[in-house]
RNA sequence: GACCCCAUCGUCUAGCGGUUAGGACACCGGCCUUUCACGCCGGCAACACGGGUUCGAUUCCCGUUGGGGUCGCCA
């Protein structure tokens, strides 16, 4: 395998803010490429036609650009296998299905998604494993085309083996096992023409000769009907190499509700990209010498995928901030640590909007430092009296806290008005006076009752370093309990039928 | 629930048959210092359990337990 160019690929779904998770596998698969002299490749997996937007993938190119990771082909730059989006290449990937098709080794199926909850339900209670009974799959192929052609609505699914056992290398684990019979039809293409994951990340990969695919474990279990693609194209497979997912404190997959996970967030929230890089290698990857502290070079240098240790490790963000430290302490001079400061909130533009918060109550100019610190500093602590929602218990709050992050984790633009329309539309449907309402929301985010105007504030601070503080303020006043969440969220979703929040 | 993965201090980890089980974060002492922080020194603290294999298991095998993941026309 010497002979071949090492070639990884980072392949997120654009949905969302950049995670935190994606910048470990990003890191990774750079540094393996990187060691190798190979190709580090970014493409973005823009399938879901619902979810995905343009928005989140320049939030992405931003985000890694921030951490100083670079890809050698992608959809901003090209490349000689592009394009590099993925809704970019539905011709590529409807060829590859109609072969399938035509090779008998996909079909189409014509089952109702109404149909195809209820037989997973049923299968599910029967203990027959969930998934789908396929019916579809011994529909006559004229018939089938024929159905087709007459416009009925369809997806196809990829016809799995219905017995043996699929075994397959995991470059960290070894020989992993996983029995056909334990795998249903997947659909590879949608109803709407878009292909799934697995249909575009096999295509894809092969097409741009990535020869790693390492990606979360979580994965895993899908590398068998990946394979299986493979070998239905008689195509040769990447090394396959699952790097661990990273955790919670309760060793849960580490998730928005329990962490801090945008990158949007740590960067708002001044960490060094180079300190985050660095904390992010030393999950489930040590360096032979015991050096902590190491740069993205360094890394290249001394990494061995081989080496990379499989236990789910729980990220610290102790252990982060001491190490942002050591780079601030260490390795800035104090002109560089103005000009990172100047970068990151002390400049004009900035500045200028918090002070335009605060120049109305202002007698001295040195009341900004009173004014002000909560735009400057995550170390707020809460008077939990301060916090309550008049007329409501440390429960109740969290409730309306609760549904007020539901509603600003939706909201775009994050601006000062799209913020008060959703405030104002929460207060009429919920009787609760505005006033009442966002008096919480001033503490949550600036720590004091007295506190610059709301919106403005939580403009200038972002969606992120926002929605943080709210869920601390939560945490504060004792939170949620799981089946309290689970009540409250059904609620909220039957009060928001359409599914677009509150508008 | 079924399937798959995993298992060393509270946390990140080193260890790849014989070690006083090493380092780092956090925590606790002490020193330094006008305070705090930094820095330095020291301390607390782990091989999940039960069977094998072996002269000898943290290390290899099996089981149990525990944790995690997956079971979508989401990735």
């Amino acid at each position: 395998m010497s002979d071949v160019e090492i070639r990884t690929r980072l392949a997120p779904s654009p949905t969302g803010a950049p995670h935190v998770g994606t910048a470990y596998q990003a890191l990774f698969g750079y540094v393996w490429a990187r060691k190798n002299g190979g190709k580090f490749v970014l493409r973005i997996e823009d399938t879901d036609r619902e979810r995905s937007s343009a928005e989140s993938e320049r939030a992405i190119i931003d985000s890694l650009g921030w951490l100083g990771i670079k890809w050698d082909e992608g959809p901003d730059i090209g490349g000689p296998y592009g394009p590099y989006r993925q809704s970019e290449r539905l011709e590529i990937y409807h060829r590859h299905v109609e072969k399938l098709v035509a090779e008998g080794h996909a079909y189409p199926c014509f089952c109702s998604r109404e149909r195809l909850e209820r037989v997973r339900k049923e299968r599910q209670k029967s203990g027959a494993g969930s998934g789908y009974d396929r019916k579809c799959r011994n529909i006559p192929p004229e018939e089938a085309g024929k159905r087709v052609e007459n416009g009925e609505e369809f997806t196809v699914r990829m016809k799995v083996p219905l017995e043996g056992t699929c075994r397959f290398t995991d470059f960290l684990r070894g020989e992993i096992k996983k029995d056909w019979s334990s795998i249903d039809d997947q659909v590879i293409l949608k109803a709407d023409g878009y292909p799934t994951y697995h249909l575009a990340v096999v295509v894809d990969d092969h097409l741009m000769k990535i020869s790693h695919v390492i990606r979360g474990e979580e994965w895993i279990n899908s590398v068998p009907k990946h394979i299986l693609l493979y070998r239905f194209f008689g195509w040769k497979p990447p090394v396959f190499c699952h790097l661990p997912l990273l955790r919670n404190k309760d060793r849960s997959k580490l998730s928005k509700r329990k962490n801090p996970v945008s990158l949007e967030w740590y960067r708002r929230t001044g960490i060094l990209p180079e300190a985050l890089l660095n904390f992010l290698g030393l999950m489930g990857w040590h360096p032979a010498d015991d050096e902590e502290k190491f740069s993205v070079e360094e890394m290249v240098e001394k990494f061995r995928l081989e080496d990379v240790s499989l236990g789910g490790p729980v990220f610290d963000l102790d252990k982060l901030k001491w190490l942002n430290g050591r780079y601030i302490r260490e390795d800035l001079t104090t002109e560089q640590l103005m000009n990172r400061l100047e970068e990151w909130a002390l400049n004009r533009d900035n500045f200028t909007r918090i002070l335009e918060t605060c120049k109305g109550r202002m007698t001295t100019l040195s009341d900004w430092g009173r004014l002000t610190p909560h735009f400057f500093t995550e170390d707020i602590e809460y008077r939990k009296e301060d916090l309550l929602l008049d007329g409501l218990d440390e429960t109740g709050t969290c409730e309306v806290l609760q549904v007020v992050l539901w509603e600003l984790e939706r909201l775009t633009p994050f601006d000062k008005d799209t913020i008060y329309r959703m405030f104002r539309k929460l207060s009429d449907r919920t009787g609760i006076k505005l006033k009442k309402l966002t008096a919480p929301l001033y503490v949550a985010v600036s720590g004091k009752t007295v506190s610059t105007p709301l919106f403005d504030t939580m403009e200038i601070l972002g969606s992120d370093v926002t929605r943080m503080r709210i869920r601390k303020a939560m945490e504060r006043l004792g939170g949620l309990s799981g089946k309290r969440l689970k009540k409250l969220e059904k609620e909220y979703e039957r009060s928001n039928v359409t599914g677009r929040g509150l508008d």
